[in-house]
DNA sequence: CCGTATCCCTTGGGATACTG
DNA sequence: CAGTATCCCAAGGGATACGG
């Protein structure tokens, strides 16, 4: 049911479908929360968290389920004790990889052109 | 200088660089706006205002200013009576067009597949 | 281990009015 | 025509503490 997605990201506000795109991913760590799971594949909650150190344990939750309701991601929990939660790309977060490459590509020329940065130790540890 | 640039999207903060192109589109009307620069070609301040209704002039104003900042799009002022004011898309904003485009379809994509939205009528208007 | 529950605070966006 | 200048608001994000 696509309720609550409508309601969540205000549909009627969006003036053309390439806003929706950027109201899926707009959230403050979802490219990167997309990002390691299009590219290392399927993740615990912990190991996103060290993975991300400065991100705080509620908002990890907060983007996690709002990417899990937008049907970008998996959300696994095995029943055991103590708990294990795994995330995983959902075929829609697999599509939006490419994007999601193209726009780390872009972002990297423009920030050794425009911002004199050199990023290559970004790029390598992501 | 980048200086105003780096510390407008607080540069330290972005983990990866496609972070960096989230930070320079992420404006809530910064889509549309690119958008209709990059298909149709400069604009004048009104132009686009008629073109996006419900902004106000206050925040259009803001919206172009952080562009411009930012070198996506060129602002070019006429010394004429009443003033006028052409924008048009840079290098930078032009090689953003295509991630722009990638962005439209899958949004249309998604709206279709997931939220059931065809969105026929405003690919055509756009 | 993987969350919720509170409380707080900044910031982006907006309504409205005025100006060279 | 193309802007500023004020004032205002809600929402997203964050610090901290607690729970199954």
């Amino acid at each position: 049911m696509a309720k609550d997605i409508r309601s969540r990201i205000e549909i009627d506000q969006i003036n053309c479908e390439k806003e929706l795109t950027l109201a899926l991913i707009g959230g403050k760590w979802k490219l990167i929360i997309l990002w390691h799971l299009g590219i290392e594949g399927t993740k615990r909650f912990n190991e996103l968290q060290k993975l991300i150190p400065t991100i705080t344990q509620k908002i990890l939750t907060n983007q996690l389920r709002e990417l899990e309701e937008d049907k970008l991601i998996d959300r696994t929990v095995y029943p055991v004790v103590p708990p294990k939660v795994e995330y995983k790309l959902t075929a829609y977060g697999e599509s939006l990889v490419p994007i999601l490459k193209l726009m780390y590509e872009w972002g990297m020329n423009y920030g050794q052109q425009v911002l004199g940065r050199d990023t290559a130790q970004v790029a390598e540890s992501m």
